[in-house]
DNA sequence: GCCACTATATTCACAGACCTAACAAACTCG
DNA sequence: CGAGTTTGTTAGGTCTGTGAATATAGTGGC
């Protein structure tokens, strides 16, 4: 093949496969089980093309035959899945307060997840890396399976990332990591490849569909310690040019607002992100546990409050979800998606009170309403990143090859 | 070729070129004179590939050989441009207040550009087609050109849209034009194709790229009576799941604040548009010439005030900038463009008020700075949209083929 | 001015992807 | 049980693009 440079590739949104092998196992995978016939009309691609395609998966031992379907007058059809055990993928993704590892299958199964503590502020790049490459090979030699067959490793954090120089740059509370290439010193440590992704854009790609439509433009509203968004076009995510797109977090929704870590004022993250909602709740006298407790762990605490019928609580989540679904409001006009999913650790525990206010003011938006954009929450919201991270190492170019 | 589905194509970002022919032609009318080894560097085909394609397209009259270049110590580059004359595309843009014409050769000039009056608030879509259909006609005739050789037209009118069903819908001054699909009765009327699309998606495609290094990732944000945006990837322009992506006009930037057309309150458009910024200049009691003076004209007269040094005229516009300024973060920080151009009617006139103000809210912003981000003005502004949607049309399959 | 040397472009034979057309297989229904 | 229907395969051909070898048109040494 080879028909598109890599110079005319560079922004990472990676144009929908032009290779027909990937296309047929990415379908197969994102439909679970289908026939061939149903195949030529997902792909386009001719029967006798399909034919050929499938029967090298199956000799490589992609792609299984997995039993009939029922008869429609005629031959009943073939039916094929993924060979789950084929091959296996790592997801991780790094926040200030957890680290948490996903061991996702060839079918896109997660078969494995463990969740620890992070590695809090003042940790040590080299630690970390050491940490990551220790307790990697612990979840796969728990799991039972060949460690020759995990394809690689997807790491995420919290952006902004310079890609080109597969760097971390400037993370909230991690701003001595500054230039530390930490995938390429997973890959020295580990053996393997790995892919450095921001969380946002990761969760965007891990997100499972499971709307009834097709849908081909979706975007992934992600809360986490911070606020972003990840775009995804036909199962490609969208990168931008230096791999930040999506920084819903750092638009201004309040001239005047306060100030933000990031240098600006008004900020989204620092007028409704968790961090603030925490210091909202903590001024207002709410009980979160331990005083210890940041991030993500305490703004779960206020969700549970309200959860429980604390109004002081839910009162200061309305606020930010509010602010919130302006964001969502931005990335609706902005993406033109069908489908925006709620997704993160954030939302996992608040998701049910943020889903309505962003939903209505979604539908209530002149374009929202004129063009029909659904607005769900992600019941995987807090593996969402990591699952998106060996996901997207899954779909690369290696997770073909025979 | 047909590698890739229809279905899976359907978003219409339109993944770089998969067709090499096209992909040649595109390499060389970007670069204007070109030899077939540096077309090998550019487009990642091998040399004989560039051969077979470039003599079939020199062959067909699409690329002529354009003399030697210098030797750099063995047999010198045969340059090779594209035959101008080989193929002419028609852009229109319609607003209401203007009705812009452009003629565009094979190799993206624009050979004749004509600017009419609009047709106004109140006109009917049978009579506008009409028009636009024979001065379309006589654009063609007076430009002396061989109207056989025109492939088709591009025509842009204010956003949003309903692309799969190819229908303007709820323009704000044009609503009794909501559901007229008027790209089909244009093709009905003139025989030849024609493609619909927002004016501020077209302007992105239009913006000639004169900056020194590559941009692959690239955004215009466009003012004519509204205030719209589009994204360019690679010479591909992004639509979005409706066709409407890039809607910045309709962010909310002002919680509570003023009620727009569209529906929702506090949008960029209804606070700081030319529509509201006319309002405002009329307000204290500037002199915009006729009071019937309208749209971007009464905007024009403004700028033209505060050039000349009428502080009030200048506080207006400086105040409607600071606001696109927040705009132009939004667009940034969704995006994650290398180059943001300022473009549109609006920007023709006033654009070097507005460019600096933007500049600086870019510059000065974390992620801004940190991915350095570039911004500029289009000196094509006024004939932007225009010559975007004869650009796309000269994109298009059909353009490539002999 | 002739002879290397070099960069550019082309020719030729071949591999692979994908298509059309014809065919085989496996079920339903009368 | 055989006609009809749907599914999947085989066979043959086209087209795109490749690698290896070759032709072309300059430069610079002597």
């Amino acid at each position: 093949m080879q028909q598109v440079s890599d110079a005319s590739r560079s922004p990472g949104y990676d144009p929908a496969p032009t290779n027909s092998r990937a296309l047929i196992v990415d379908s197969i995978r994102s439909a679970g089980t289908v026939s061939r016939v149903e195949l030529t009309q997902i792909t386009g691609l001719t029967a006798p093309s399909v034919t050929t395609l499938v029967r090298r998966l199956i000799d490589d031992g992609l792609v299984d035959e997995a039993g009939r379907g029922s008869s429609t007058g005629g031959k009943p059809r073939t039916m094929l899945r993924i060979r789950a055990a084929a091959r296996y993928v790592v997801g991780v993704h790094l926040s200030a307060d957890s680290l948490t590892y996903v061991l996702v299958d060839y079918a896109g199964a997660v078969v494995a997840r463990w969740r620890r503590a992070g590695p809090g502020e003042d940790s040590d790049p080299e630690q970390v890396v050491e940490r990551i490459a220790t307790e990697t090979t612990e979840l796969i030699e728990r799991s039972g399976i060949d460690p020759s067959l995990v394809l690689g490793l997807g790491f995420v954090c919290p952006g902004p990332l310079i890609r080109n120089r597969g760097v971390t740059s400037a993370p909230p509370s991690m701003t001595h990591w500054v230039g530390f290439p930490i995938h390429r010193r997973l890959e020295e440590r580990l053996g393997l490849p790995a892919l450095l992704e921001n969380d946002a854009t990761a969760a965007a790609a891990g997100t499972r569909l499971t709307t009834s439509h097709d849908v081909s433009v979706m975007a992934a509203l992600f809360m986490s310690e911070g606020i972003g968004s990840g775009l995804r076009l036909n199962g490609n995510v969208y990168q931008g040019a230096h791999g930040n797109a999506g920084e819903v977090g750092h638009i201004c929704v309040q001239i005047g607002g306060p100030q933000c870590w990031c240098g600006s004022t008004g900020c989204l993250e620092a007028i409704a992100g968790p961090a603030t909602v925490v210091a909202k709740a903590r001024a207002a006298g709410l009980d979160l546990g331990s005083p210890r407790r940041t991030g993500v762990a305490a703004f779960a605490a206020i969700a549970r409050l309200a959860l429980t019928g604390d109004s002081r609580a839910e009162a200061i989540l309305r606020d930010s979800a509010s602010w919130l679904a302006l964001g969502a409001q931005t990335i609706t006009n902005m993406y033109d998606v069908q489908l925006l999913v709620l997704t993160g650790p954030a939302f996992a525990v608040a998701g049910t009170i943020y889903l309505p206010i962003i939903q209505e003011r979604i539908l209530s938006s002149a374009f929202g309403r004129a063009v029909d954009t659904e607005v769900v929450l992600d019941e995987r919201g807090h593996d969402a990143a990591a699952i998106g991270a060996a996901l997207m190492m899954l779909r690369s170019e290696r997770a073909i090859s025979a």
